[in-house]
DNA sequence: CGGCATCCTCTTTGATACTG
DNA sequence: CAGTATCAAAGAGGATGCCG
């Protein structure tokens, strides 16, 4: 990106991370960690190979990932982000909640992955600390990703949890809904979401909001 | 811009403000409230008039921005932030605090607005909410700001100020340095800043660490 | 298969000139 | 003042090829 050439903290950061699908990238490596390079792809359906390898090496360059030859077991280069580049977390999570206004009609034609749920997941909060751990899986994309409810904390996993006590299935935007309090548990299931397991555990993160009955 | 077709709340974000230019239009309407056109285009040095008026004709369509025709005594139209706008403050506000890290060196042939300090003076605080109110005038940029001091809060305005209780001369990142406690007020003069008036006023309002003797 | 590099086309940007 | 018109240059998107 061609820099904007002012003195403005808001137009540095931009001469850094403005360009197209680069802050998609950091919110690939913030909700997965190491990841491949192929992973990257997958998590950014639309991306052309070269300007993913383009911004990966623009992004090194400017010291926000660093790529990490693995060790014999694995094959293949891992890329993180360093601490500058994780450091963007409050920028993504204010796109985040501004974003979410455009999330209520439906999708068409857009693409999802179930580890987009991370940064509504990270906004969870388990509202009984002292209860047994829980675990729930949501089934919305075609990859599954588990949550995990214990002391306090929500947090995410990628992949199918081992024994769930909660599985969730339906549209992404259901979940979403009620994960940010604009729907009830209630009214999802009306609209065709389908919980089965031990709904104490929903009703355990939701927002106050949505857990009513 | 290109939709990116992603069911994910920052990418539906980026596809409305993610645009080259975009969110600092969005900064300067923050900053100055309802602004002409070539006001938008003084804060912008470098954008093209036929980009500005592009990206306005966006911004509006897309609700984030409202077009009022100002009545006779104003000759010209006034851009206006919406509420959905005016939302995006915690966007370029994680975007200013990130983009901190790259005002260390000194610009080199960049451009400076006075007004681009809105932002580190509203991180400020009055550290003495009972004391008179004070006001302070910053000269870095041809066109002079005036930062008022009053029952605990620090607020901005454009323009000189009345009768400046102390006036701050120097290079801007001598002035952002010490209201962000990078530096002290004492280092500050050493390195150029000049302070006439009444220090005291200063010491009010610098975080700690840059109050520091 | 993972990780690019190349080639080509299309769109967006930037610089400048011009107009009501 | 507040834009529109024009045009060259840069960047994005898509297809394909290469190499360990």
């Amino acid at each position: 990106m061609r820099t904007y050439g002012e003195y403005c903290s808001i137009a540095k950061a931009l001469d850094v991370v403005g360009d197209r699908w680069t802050l998609l990238i950091v919110r690939e490596l913030l909700i997965r960690g190491g990841s491949r390079y192929t992973d990257l792809r997958d998590g950014l359906p639309g991306i052309a190979t070269n300007l993913l390898s383009d911004r990966l090496r623009e992004l090194e360059s400017a010291g926000l990932i660093r790529r990490e030859e693995a060790p014999p077991p694995i094959a293949t280069a891992l890329f993180h982000l360093t601490e500058t580049g994780a450091e963007l977390a409050p920028v993504l999570d204010a796109f985040y909640r501004w974003g979410l206004r455009y999330m209520a009609e439906p999708p068409s034609g857009d693409a999802f992955r179930g580890h987009w749920f991370a940064f509504s997941i990270w906004s969870l909060q388990d509202r009984d600390p002292d209860g047994p751990p829980a675990s729930v899986e949501l089934r919305a994309a075609s990859t599954p990703v588990s949550v995990d409810v214990a002391g306090g904390k929500v947090s995410m996993r990628l992949g199918p949890a081992l024994a769930p006590d909660l599985v969730l299935s339906g549209e992404p935007r259901l979940i979403l809904g009620m994960f940010n309090g604009f729907i009830t548990a209630a009214e999802a299931v009306d609209l065709g979401l389908d919980i089965s397991g031990d709904v104490d555990v929903l009703l355990r993160i939701l927002p106050e909001v949505a857990a009513a009955t």
